[in-house]
DNA sequence: TTAACAGGTAAGAATATGCTTACCTATTAT
DNA sequence: ATAATAGGTAAGCATATTCTTACCTGTTAA
């Protein structure tokens, strides 16, 4: 399936917390598997799907590969999910204590 | 798998779209389909999806059921995402030329 | 009351996903 | 040179996902 789309590839957890543990810097594949319950090929076959993704890229020293985070590529996240958080900043306003009964969204539709 | 995980459920592009499209407000089933190739029970699927990911509610109203945005849910995503605004961010300061040759992410690990 | 409409669920098929074991290459250490 | 280390790929399996068709319930219209 989509192998480029980056909503995909953080849509897995143990994908989402290998990004986590790149957000504190490069890593070799050892250190990046060491927290986890699975085995390594499951790792470097989670690390490919985030290659893939754009979302680190990889750089060959001796016989370890260090991973390193291109957060750049969260940024069509970033930008997708901001536009809902006038939803929820909204509800800390004056209406808010309304919206809370009614609910989160806008009720009418425009079109 | 983890049928709550809003996550999972964003990381479906019809389901996204369908969150896209409630945006714009509280809609009935069949308008929200309308825009989709796919058939109507797939659609009643991925909302299904999306309710139990608590990203949307249903109201009925005689025979048709409005399905609302619950935009809080997507606070989890941007509170994830947002953490790592900062490697862009960071990009458009002073170091950020520099940043830009060297990657996206800090070199060193410090544990 | 009967037909049409809105929308859900069920079953099944095709494909994708996530994992394991087995195996391969390249580098470092003995 | 040989063994150990780091890490990737391949094949295969079990389960999940996504879609379809068929069917069912409840509501409105004729």
């Amino acid at each position: 399936m989509a192998r480029r789309d980056v909503f995909h590839a953080i849509g897995e957890p143990t994908r989402r917390r290998l990004v986590d543990l790149l957000g504190h810097g490069e890593q070799p594949v050892n250190r990046l598997a060491r927290p986890f319950a699975i085995t390594r090929p499951a790792i470097s076959q989670h690390l490919r799907v985030l290659r893939e993704a754009g979302l680190v890229t990889v750089r060959r020293e001796g016989r370890e590969h260090y991973y390193r985070l291109r957060a750049k590529r969260l940024r069509e996240v970033y930008d997708w999910v901001a536009h809902y958080e006038r939803f929820w900043h909204k509800r800390l306003r004056a209406l808010g204590k309304y919206l809370d009964r009614e609910g989160d969204a806008p009720r009418e539709n425009s079109s």
